[in-house]
DNA sequence: ACTGTTAGTGTCAGCGCTAACGCGAGCTTC
DNA sequence: GAAGCTCGCGTTAGCGCTGACACTAACAGT
């Protein structure tokens, strides 16, 4: 039964100084038992411990950032999680950081990207410790407001020789390039494209296009859909090729999820694949290999990228020599039943 | 130029009271322009948004929080997001309580749920407004960690009529009859059950189990898996149980996933669907219309769960009254042509 | 004229923590 | 044996913001 009064704003709740008296330290003590244990002789490190045990005490993460200005915080951007393509290059990133006591704040900016600067500027305010983006930007407006927050910033799942800060990804229009040649090689003349509108999607069409074009391939039907493509799309586009007369012997998708309908549509019309046409994905997803037939697609280290832009992340925030700026992780055409 | 001798330990960017200096305020009412416009005059807004403009100040909701007990974040922990099951209520939840101001801070607690305690106690550190939790909590201390919190928690994806505060899920048991009362009255007899082992997959089990013993059948084979269950997970256990000589003519597996790959396995094996083997999954995914034969399943209104968990979680941080605490929002078995 | 009320703004103190520096004890060094 | 060092811990002063309350002006009611 404390008989001090304590002041009306105080929350109740068990703080440091709570701690430090029951352990008879000093604040700071405590602090540095917690953060900085080197700092501090075994015995007095017993002796906080047991406080904090006894106490239930859970640290207050709001004052500790505000007053060594770390908030042990990042924040990663994606336009979605739900297309697992992110969502393992997410885990990956939460898994690594949480090793080293950071937490992951996520911002989904949406396909259009639309609400990203506002975005940017609610996840700023938390004052996050790194920044983690995907693709490379453009507004004018998030570059600056990157800029002047002074953090460590990666962006991932593209390339390009000159981003903000850091970058783990890959060149999404070299995979263009790959998958034509892949096919040209193959014996394919009559392709066909279906994919999304974003950037990156853009890119890999446009690697893909120049490829054909050096063949002397130039009349390549593309559909474009809203990203992120489902299977359901993938279908629909298809239907609508072929209903608009089209006969490619290949049709390269910018998702493997769209190659599934893709799939389902052209056997649905009785269609062999690869015989009457060759399908080709982008992302080898885990069901990838299991379809009827197997996919032919690219591969792309989606936890590899979140790890190794942890591990940049890391080598920034604390301080350390980081590996090269710029990371260039490659993909690999894996070959299946489908081409 | 200025004169002024910034302490060593300030940040050096812009403050609230940098703000009110060039508006010729006072810094709370600087606070109140953006956190309660409502109480300051047109005229004064003006002024200090123009001042805010200019100075590209950037709140920073470290010192707000702590000052004001209100961290605007929520905090929502989920075994994987790898899966779209809880990619799609991730999604939903963030997009309504980003519209109200709150960010979603992501904890992946992994599926034996090995260090829930540690990232909660993690998460708790950052003083969140509120919680979610995947599943109905049993330890002791996670338990006990949450009610100390003194926060709003709403656990999803499960049911009990008697959750630590709220709750938003449906009865995985209930699933289970439902789906062993379907197989039944469609005439299969000789069942299986392919699952994960987490507990929600037990609970569908136990359900499925029950009800085909109401109707004398005992002897179900069942193999259980490591979740989350996989295409590739599915194609080897049906694989297993063929090996093993059952000749189940339906079997029941715990997501759209793992029945996808029995699927594959099936007709690997020359046997035709429902034909041969009836097979019907659990989650409705995306991409389960679409396969071949489309597969029967259970939906679940995955985005629902996250917005009603959000409006239920935004009610109770604003102090309004919510809706009941306790939400099934129940399931439905969708039948296509795999049974 | 006096009191009461409301709206708009300001003053002050403090949220819970840590950086920076201070200080004494115990040691080494020449 | 005085100076200098290292180690371990404490004192002080904020970090940037907002709650509580104070104050003033304008107006209404009696």
């Amino acid at each position: 039964m404390s008989r001090s009064t304590p002041s009306s704003r105080s929350s109740g709740s068990v703080t440091l100084s709570d701690v430090a008296k029951l352990a008879g330290v000093s604040p700071i003590t405590v602090s540095r038992v917690l953060n900085r244990p080197e700092l501090v002789t075994p015995d007095t490190m017993e002796v906080v411990r047991e406080a904090i045990a006894r106490t239930g005490y859970v640290p207050n993460m709001l004052a500790g950032g505000l007053a060594s200005k770390r908030s042990r915080l990042v924040a990663a951007l994606f336009p979605t999680i739900a297309s697992s393509m992110f969502a393992e290059t997410m885990e990956a990133l939460t898994d690594r950081l949480g090793e080293a006591g950071y937490q992951v704040l996520l911002g989904l900016s949406g396909y259009p990207a639309a609400r990203e600067d506002d975005l940017l500027e609610a996840i700023l305010s938390r004052r996050p410790d790194g920044i983690l983006l995907t693709g490379i930007v453009h507004s004018a407006s998030t570059r600056q407001k990157l800029l002047a927050a002074k953090i460590p910033v990666v962006e991932i799942w593209d390339y390009t020789p000159t981003p903000i800060d850091m970058l783990v990804g890959f060149s999404h229009e070299r995979v263009g390039e790959a998958v034509g040649d892949y096919l040209i090689a193959k014996g394919y003349r009559r392709l066909a494209m279906i994919g999304g509108d974003d950037d990156r999607a853009m890119q890999r069409r446009k690697g893909f296009l120049s490829s054909l074009a050096g063949h002397g391939i130039e009349d390549v039907p593309t559909m474009a859909i809203p990203a992120p493509g489902s299977l359901r799309t993938g279908r629909q586009q298809m239907a609508r090729l072929l209903d608009e007369g089209h006969r490619p012997d290949a049709v390269f998708c910018n998702s493997d999820a769209l190659a599934q309908g893709v799939l389902a549509e052209a056997q649905s019309r009785g269609m062999s694949v690869p015989g009457d046409v060759a399908v080709m994905g982008f992302g080898d997803l885990d069901f990838s290999p299991y379809t009827f037939p197997a996919l032919t697609t690219v591969r792309i280290d989606r936890r590899g990228i979140g790890r190794i832009a942890a591990e940049a992340m890391l080598a920034r925030m604390e301080g350390r020599a980081g590996p090269e700026k710029v990371l260039d992780v490659g993909f690999e055409v894996i070959e299946r039943e489908s081409t």
